[in-house]
DNA sequence: CTTGCAATTGCAAATGATTCGCAATTGCAA
DNA sequence: TTGCAATTGCGAATCATTTGCAATTGCAAG
């Protein structure tokens, strides 16, 4: 897979040594079109080596982060869920619907306008931005108005 | 002061008591312009109170979280940084630099315009945004071009 | 102004996620 | 093949937050 060899030979770059452990975690990371926490990649990956400790997969997910291979990002007004995600994904963000808990990816521009309007505004140089919508997506709308309207 | 006293007859409308610990708690977070996370609403609770537990200034947060009457909300990419707000400072958004961590407040429409913009395509409904952005401030980039650059 | 009782408090212990110290193990370059 | 630094597993530590419980206290009804 594109995004596994580029993050192991990224690791490798950085002068990190390959172990199944990390081989495992990756791989994870890379093949799951889920929004995974810590816990659940711990979960999946104790699944296939059984003796795998949680500490492993925070250390992991640590240099990654470091190495801003992966974001940490969260769902949810009060950020209850939390997740990591490949980097390379390009910019989009969440909504969260609080009925039924999907989440779906909303794409805009409006978002990095903000940005660029605020930077030609003070000057500031944006790194990074952090967004999550919450509400109710059309069917849990609907599911409403049948129950309490 | 106005919000202190909608505060109060806010909770004494839910049934709830003033104590002299809340009344305190709320004073504190009503007349701060500043960004308070728990313990700092207990530090300076403290200080006026020496008896007043942390346990209780949680206890206070989470009634006035769920009554909506503030808002658990976060600074930087990584939530790293968190505080309440009282709800009723209107729609705005924070700028967190990271070299001075200074946070500057952002103003714009296009948050909610996006927010339109996605109901009417999806049918969805929203109830909460959540936007952090980060970065460096006008004078942290200079200060950082006449270091690096 | 009393009285009673449920709401609230302080405290200490529990919790849950994450991190850390350390000894044992193991990649990997030489 | 070897040596050593990087990595691992483990258990203990940490840190913010929550909870159980007994003592206290608002406040409403008499």
């Amino acid at each position: 897979m594109d995004t596994k060899t580029s993050l192991e030979s990224q690791l490798k770059a950085a002068g990190r040594r390959m172990t199944p452990q990390r081989k495992l975690i990756l791989s994870i990371l890379d093949e799951t079109g889920d929004h995974l926490d810590a816990e659940e990649v711990y979960r999946r990956a104790k699944k296939i080596n059984g003796n795998l400790n949680i500490a492993t997969v925070y250390r992991t997910l640590s240099i990654l982060k470091d190495m801003e291979l992966i974001e940490q990002r969260y769902f949810a007004r009060d950020h209850s869920v939390e997740y990591y995600e490949s980097v390379n994904k390009g910019e989009h963000y969440h909504f969260t619907c609080l009925g039924c808990r999907k989440i779906i990816e909303v794409e805009t521009p409006k978002i990095v306008q903000v940005q660029k309007e605020f930077s030609a505004l003070t000057g500031a140089k944006f790194t990074h931005a952090c967004v999550c919508f919450e509400g109710y997506c059309a069917s849990c709308v609907n599911d409403e108005e049948n129950l309490t309207l």
